[in-house]
DNA sequence: AAACAGTATATTGCCGACAATCGACTTTAT
DNA sequence: ATAAAGTCGATTGTCGGCAATATACTGTTT
């Protein structure tokens, strides 16, 4: 019998709700109602508010206050800006990742180039992110930089939101991606930091280049669509079971906590 | 007459917290009460809870689920990992400065650094952290990068704590630090980007190293101490009138805002 | 005496309600 | 007809209260 780690309320909210922005079903620039989501989750007002101020954290929403929240937005400059904030973090993480990693790190994060390989044989687009992801998250733990670490995690859930934007238009250059991550990896393995780095800036250049190209290309698409691309995996971990106090919480949160009078 | 910007209360709330956490009144490790807060201020605990929030997100308190808020402590691996993250993001915003600045930006930086030349010339450290500040802000502002302006500004309070605990052990290092300091001027004004970065990332290596070394010569003098140390300035714009529906907000907040029956 | 169990107290988490504010609409005056 | 002012509905901000949990204390057993 497994027990779920104590997850609180207004993370679990944060979780759905940001599922929903990743995914595009709740699109860029779009309202959100506390109430609403409150009546919909079958929650309080409380730990929505909660919720939503993680969010800002991630900066998948905003924040004006007496006007209420919205989905950040998508703009040319914004996607420059996450990219090139999230390259200099990344770069740093590589950096320290080949200075203090030990064999056992080196190994995992191998491994998952290995598995991003085979998911390139088999054309299986969800099968590459997810393993990249694994090796990103590997990265990070080898840099043993617990704040960087926090702040990169928040600031991918907005590059999941870019590559989600993206997939459509770009499996085809999923080999080219193999290929500088296997680069990189090789010099993570001979703890070759400089060249580590580099390589790491050149994969973020990359994305960033085509985020950029596909929101000039095809931002109206998502206007219609019902953000039924469900190809893309969630970050590991984001696919747990919803339980709170023993009460399921997808599709409805668990109802009033109260004894009713 | 002169209108003050419509600020949340949460913010104000933040505000009176993080200066007490980086002046270390409020010591590293210890427990924040939202009840004990909520009497003093005289405001309700909803206001207390946002703004803990807040200083979550600037790395100054970290909370634990059910157990409450704790200011943040300083261990020797959780400042060399702020330096090094914050350095990582300040050497971005040098080079994005470098690259984007215009030409009133470069004027008021200069202006920036001759202050602070001044204030050394004066032995006055607090004129010195004043300047330098302004110059920070400057160069954020000239980046043109909203994003990565708030990741530093949010990690900046972290470092100005740990700059307090080492002010009273380094006044002799301004002269140092302002030849830096100009010297990374030179290249900023000459748009020389590359060196830019690297006079930052040796000025930030710099400020790691001492804060590093005040830790471990001198941490046991905070716990005897009042926090008395009054003569550090806070950041640009820290030391508004504290205003909120027309009431006084320090010492004590407005008090119940609603119509008593 | 030490370890454990049970209880009491303090503190956080969440809730429902009310007040202040914002936006849209309607009305009125020029 | 247009612009200013007033009104109404919707939404956010704050409050006090209760339930759940963690911590400190006390008494009991080995």
């Amino acid at each position: 019998m497994t027990f779920i780690a104590p997850q609180r309320l207004p993370e679990q909210i944060a979780e759905i709700i940001r599922e929903r922005i990743v995914r595009l079903e709740l699109k860029p620039g779009e309202n959100i109602r506390e109430a609403q989501l409150a009546a919909e989750l079958n929650v309080s007002r409380s730990p929505i508010r909660e919720a939503l101020r993680l969010l800002e954290k991630q900066r998948l929403v905003e924040q004006v206050p007496r006007k209420g929240t919205r989905v950040t937005d998508l703009s040319e400059q914004g996607i420059e800006d996450l990219y090139d904030v999230a390259g200099a973090l990344i770069a740093l993480a590589a950096k320290q990742c080949a200075a203090k990693s030990t064999a056992d790190d080196l190994s995992a994060i191998n491994d998952a180039v290995v598995r991003a390989g085979r998911a390139v044989a088999k054309k299986d687009v969800a099968g590459y992110h997810t393993a990249f992801f694994e090796f990103a998250l590997h990265c990070l733990k080898s840099a043993k930089n617990p704040l960087l670490e926090d702040m990169i995690m928040d600031l991918l859930h907005g590059v999941r939101r870019m590559q989600f934007l993206a997939l459509s238009l770009r499996s085809e250059n999923l080999e080219e991606n193999l290929e500088i991550l296997e680069r990189g990896n090789r010099y993570l393995q001979t703890n070759d930091g400089e060249m580590a780095v580099n390589t790491v800036i050149e994969y973020v250049a990359k994305e960033k280049n085509v985020s950029v190209k596909t929101l000039n290309q095809g931002l109206h698409l998502m206007a219609g669509g019902d953000g039924a691309m469900r190809h893309l995996p969630g970050t590991p971990g984001a696919g747990e079971s919803f339980i709170y106090n023993e009460r399921p919480l997808r599709p409805a949160i668990a109802s009033n906590r109260r004894k009713s009078t």
